[in-house]
RNA sequence: GCCCAAGUAGCUCAGUAGGUAGAGCACAUUCUUGGUAAGAAUGAGGUCAUGGGUUCGAAUCCCAUCUUGGGCUCCA
């Protein structure tokens, strides 16, 4: 076992790297190549582009490398001597010009291969395990990230301590991609995205939408349970109401363009906030009414750069869970701790139970008064702490108009997703000039907070389908139950058993194909449908169903009153799980 | 938007000295009525992403466009 850190080993993996990619392409020009998340990378300048059989080149090259036992060798050098060390090396120079003065410069070497490096290092390449890394893809990227600057090339590759670790690794990722939510929305027929009918734009099928209908249906329920009120706003509005609320001066290369009506304007909503100011405004507020608490599933529309579109998870057309939160200054602490609290309840009942919170402050341009700033930072801080939720500064990172919560959502890999946002707004109500009056008679601004939870439906269904692999909660299932008749002269009976699990409010269907049990069996199992139910001759005789579950598990016969109890309950109880 | 790769049947994919396309699954019809993850036969299905070009001839070579994938940048 080593003693190092895996930082160590993936630093060190990367220049073992660069140093092959050197023999391979000897002008190759060398960027940076740290140790990140789950591995490592280097980022090249290269005289072509690399293709698969070079990183196969590459490997074999590193194993010569770590089987050549190169001690890593540290030395520290001026800034004249270093300029001189990588004079055909423009990125590196780059680099050592933008060093802090007062900071030793160092460089590491191994073999024929010297980097500029900070380390640390393994003491020797043999120090790496040859069977314990990969070389994984390769990709373009901005040098130092910026898009106006030379695009390199990336190669990226991990290296654990042991074999077995990387296989964990490897295997990690194929269950990754098993679990794409792309690849299970075709087999599931859960949804489909058309290029010929325009990228980004999601189409639900019958049983992506079932489990559509069953979410707004849980999330309507919740927010009338909790004090909201349910909203439905127009899709396009004129150029008015964009002008006013500032979006055309700051987001319009994110809107559609516009389309013309009479001589008028109109564009496709990306936000939902100005038409429910707009419904706000259509009356004078006293104090008397807040807090408003403001929902809508509201539908909108932004241009989305092509490169990132993304299956479910960035897409042009999505329906957020949107709500405003409108109310008075005195109000806010318990309305953001409420929504923090709202937020989390709703987590746990899809099934998330573990959640990161990122606290973003006022960056440098931003409007507001501070005191504002001050008082929503304070309420943003306090909920978080009152609900124990670990969180993280992001300092600056807040949007110019407020401070804000996001919410990180742990799926059942461990993976993170940003879903959730609490948002402070000091741009809009002062632009569309909302007020209420006070209990001493004057006219006050009023707090707005946006919020979203799931984010959009699209992306949350995206994250739902990869957290639980296609396996639906029983709740969640477009199809809870699949009847099996044996053979023809059973489907009678399972018409039967159909009408009572209908009647008993279960998603039910009868497989009447001409297929044997086996295959029945077969395309339920594919289709990750909870319960399996087969019905031959013993159960028609008897008036039971032979109960199967998707985890392979027969529970035998019962009668359909037990088997409508249990999966009832289960529905009622919101269980994750089938057993 | 940028770099690289890719686009052949509904799906997954084969098809390189350029000679008008193939498999498995799915689908349809027929036979089979079978106890816990694939019964059998037959059949239908493709302007090889789109538009140009080279050529006697293009899925195949070249150019452009669109889209998809891996990243980068972006995501007030």
């Amino acid at each position: 076992m080593s003693a190092y850190s895996l930082e160590e080993l993936r630093h060190s993996a990367s220049h073992v790297m660069a140093e092959a990619v050197q023999r391979l392409f000897p002008e190759a020009k060398f960027a940076i190549g740290p140790a990140i998340e789950n591995g490592f990378y280097y980022d090249f300048d290269l005289p072509r582009p690399l293709t698969p059989e070079d990183l196969e080149e590459i490997s074999r090259l590193m194993q010569e490398s770590i089987k050549a036992r190169h001690p890593f060798e540290r030395e520290e050098v001026s800034r004249q001597e270093a300029e001189q060390i990588f004079g055909d090396q423009p990125y590196k120079l780059e680099l050592i010009r933008d060093l802090p003065p007062e900071e030793p410069i160092s460089i590491y070497r191994h073999g024929a291969f010297t980097d500029l490096c900070r380390g640390p290092h393994v003491a020797n390449t043999g120090d790496l395990r040859w069977d314990a890394f990969a070389l994984l893809n390769t990709a373009g990227a901005y040098w130092r990230g910026d898009e106006k600057r030379p695009m390199l090339q990336r190669i990226y590759g991990t290296i654990f301590p042991s074999k077995q670790e990387l296989k964990a690794y490897l295997d990690q990722l194929e269950e990754i991609q098993r679990r794409d939510h792309r690849r299970l929305g075709r087999e599931l027929d859960l949804f489909s995205l058309h290029e010929e009918a325009g990228p980004g734009l999601v189409y639900w099928h019958p049983k992506g939408g079932r489990i559509r209908t069953i979410i707004e249906d849980f999330w309507r329920m919740r927010h009338y349970e909790g004090g909201y009120e349910i909203l439905y706003t127009p899709h396009i509005g004129r150029s008015w109401l964009w002008e006013t609320s500032g979006h055309l001066d700051f987001y319009s290369e994110g809107m559609y363009a516009p389309m013309e009506i009479d001589e008028q304007k109109y564009y496709i909503k990306p936000m939902n906030c100005p038409f429910h100011i707009m419904i706000y405004n259509t009356d004078v507020r006293s104090y008397r009414e807040l807090p408003l608490r403001w929902a809508e599933l509201g539908t909108v529309y932004r241009y989305e750069r092509s490169g990132v579109l993304h299956g479910l998870l960035r897409v042009r057309g999505f329906t957020q869970d949107d709500a405003h939160i409108i109310c008075t200054p005195e109000q806010i602490e318990d309305e953001i701790l409420e929504v923090l609290r709202f937020s989390l309840r709703l987590w746990r009942d899809m099934g998330f139970e573990n959640v990161v919170a990122y606290l973003a402050t006022r960056p440098e341009k931003a409007v507001g008064e501070p005191e504002r700033w001050e008082q929503a930072l304070v309420s943003l801080r306090k909920a978080l702490e009152t609900e124990r939720v670990s969180y993280k500064i992001d300092e600056g990172g807040g949007a110019f108009y407020g401070p804000k919560i996001d919410l990180k959502i742990k799926d059942a890999l461990g993976r993170e997703w940003q879903m959730t946002t609490i948002q402070f707004d000091f741009n809009e109500p002062e632009r569309f000039d909302m007020k209420y009056t006070g209990a001493d008679g004057q006219e006050h601004r009023p707090y707005m907070v946006h919020r979203a939870l799931l984010g959009s439906l699209e992306r949350f269904f995206g994250v739902l389908i990869e957290h639980y692999g296609g396996a639906f909660p029983v709740w969640f299932a477009p199809v809870q139950v699949q009847l099996i008749p044996i053979a023809d002269r059973h489907i009678a009976f399972a018409d039967e058993v159909l009408a009572r699990l209908k009647a008993a409010g279960l998603r039910v269907e009868v497989d009447d194909s001409g297929d044997r049990m086996n295959a029945k069996i077969r395309k339920a199992q594919l289709q990750k449908i909870p319960y399996m139910l087969v019905i031959g001759d013993r159960e028609a005789e008897t008036g039971s169903v032979s109960v199967r579950l998707r985890t392979n598990e027969n529970l035998g016969a019962m009668s359909v009153d037990d088997f409508v109890a249990r999966a009832t309950g289960i529905v009622a109880r919101r269980e994750n799980y089938n057993l």
